[in-house]
DNA sequence: CGTTTTAATAACCATTTGGTTATTTAATAA
DNA sequence: TTATTAAATAACCAAATGGTTATTAAAACG
């Protein structure tokens, strides 16, 4: 057994049908749009929610209820100042997940041309 | 600027609303329990879809339809052999992204332990 | 006090999505 | 050929989800 198949197969075991269960609760709240916009707009300073929905262009309560989940689920943090309040992306992991994620579409969008290649010239 | 907060920067404001969509199918398609159960069942070798229903409980027409999706957007590869027909993880990346969402849930639970413990004292 | 502003929440709607059942396709075997 | 088996696909349904509008809660201000 190599080095990364028996790492891979010990990560896989570890695996439990519960922890699954909560790590695609994690990604499945990473995997829309309009959060990850809101999460672009607040992960280098934090930014109330009037800011956020004029940046991201979308509605007051439609962003609400994306912040309320992302908080819920430690995603983000939130502080109160008056009537204002201020959200900041407080997991770092979220953000390796996205950059994962966009080396995984790359290599995929490249693997497409690849092939097309391969079908061109047969 | 620290170096952290410019890379966060940098690569924050190379996200377009277009690699965003992309990057928020991906992850979708990885926030589902079967879908993640399927993967840890194929990670390690490659195997049929018999075994892979036998082995996530599922039912046939379920578990080909998420493997065609999963194919389609280049997670998994397939290689037909007679009438079986074997799957297996194609794309690494997608392991290191649970990875880092069990690093994520971790520190979630972590961080809701204390602040119950901190609320608890008040 | 009442007014204004910010954010959260409730109610509702249209769309999407995961699962099931039934059927079809394709390869193998009798 | 016909029968069998594996996998894909179509059709359908119930549940979940994102977005909108309207309302509520709370803090600041006149």
């Amino acid at each position: 057994m190599s080095g990364r198949s028996s790492k891979i197969a010990k990560h896989a075991s570890e695996m439990t049908d519960e922890k699954i269960a909560q790590v695609a609760a994690r990604l499945r709240i990473l995997g829309e749009p309009m959060r990850l916009k809101i999460l672009r707009a607040i992960c280098q300073e934090e930014k109330n929610v009037q800011e956020i929905v004029q940046e991201v262009g979308a509605g007051q309560a439609n962003v609400s209820k994306h912040l309320a989940l992302m908080l819920e689920s430690g995603i983000v943090e939130r502080r109160k100042e008056g009537l204002n309040c201020y959200y900041r992306l407080e997991d770092e992991n979220v953000f390796e997940i996205c950059q994962l994620a966009v080396k995984s579409v790359e290599r995929t969008l490249s693997g497409r041309l690849r092939r097309l290649r391969v079908k061109a010239r047969a």
